[in-house]
DNA sequence: GCGACAG
DNA sequence: ATCTTGTCGC
């Protein structure tokens, strides 16, 4: 069914997260009091990637810029390589805001990845950004027992990520470092952008009914 | 060989 | 992620 395309080679693309993840910066390279946040997610339709981010006020959360675009998809879903699939249309959707948001959150796991480089680390190492990754269910790692609200995400001994139970939630999300960001200032963002209705972050959340509503209207254009 | 497997 | 109607509950 999923056949990866013969024109790529996973033993290079394996080689390109290889190599672009040792330029992870894992460290703060934010500023110290943040005014404003992103989200970014993408739908599907047919061969068609609908890719939405929203910029939010850090303070309230307000929305203050979106984005579209729309991308060809060439690449299927596979395992550990969702950034192949993924990452053009976010990209293009990236270069069209006005205003560069201070930290983006990306749907996908970021060093939490059997490669140290999920989406999140693509998106941030290529664009030169901090990035953070929230991910409704786990890809690579052991989670550790629950110490509160949190768990760690573990590859043998190191800690490569954590897991973050709502009350309201029986199911964590799992949050790791994009780019230019601690681990600790990651969950505390993330923590800041939760919502009680839904179970990902406020900017993601955003983006993603921007771009299922844009997939629907575009679906009901293509009918008349 | 078997199970796991972001969106 | 996507294919899909009604239905249960606040």
């Amino acid at each position: 069914m999923k056949k990866i395309p013969k024109n790529f080679d996973v033993k290079k693309a394996r080689g390109i997260q290889s190599a672009l993840a040792k330029r992870v910066i894992k460290k703060d390279v934010l500023p110290s009091s943040l005014k404003t946040i992103a989200g970014v997610d993408v739908s599907y339709t047919q061969n068609l990637a609908v890719a939405a981010v929203a910029i939010l006020d850090y303070d309230n959360l307000e929305t203050i810029e979106v984005q579209f675009s729309l991308v060809k998809i060439c690449f299927p879903y596979v395992p550990t390589l969702l950034s192949f699939r993924e990452a053009p249309a976010i990209l293009s959707v990236l270069k069209k805001l006005k205003s560069e948001p201070d930290v983006c959150l990306i749907d996908g796991h970021g060093v939490a990845h059997p490669y140290s480089f999920g989406l999140a680390c693509h998106i941030g190492v290529i664009k030169k950004v901090p990035t953070i990754g929230v991910a409704k269910n786990k890809l690579f790692g052991e989670v550790s027992k629950f110490e509160h609200n949190t768990a760690k995400i573990k590859d043998n001994s190191e800690v490569i990520g954590l897991a973050l139970l709502k009350s309201t939630c029986r199911r964590p999300l799992y949050i790791s470092v994009g780019n230019m960001v601690s681990l600790d200032k990651a969950l505390e963002i993330v923590k800041h952008c939760i919502s009680n209705n839904y179970r990902t972050a406020i900017p993601i959340m955003i983006a993603h009914k921007l771009a299922n509503r844009k997939k629907h209207n575009l679906v009901k254009r293509i009918k008349k």
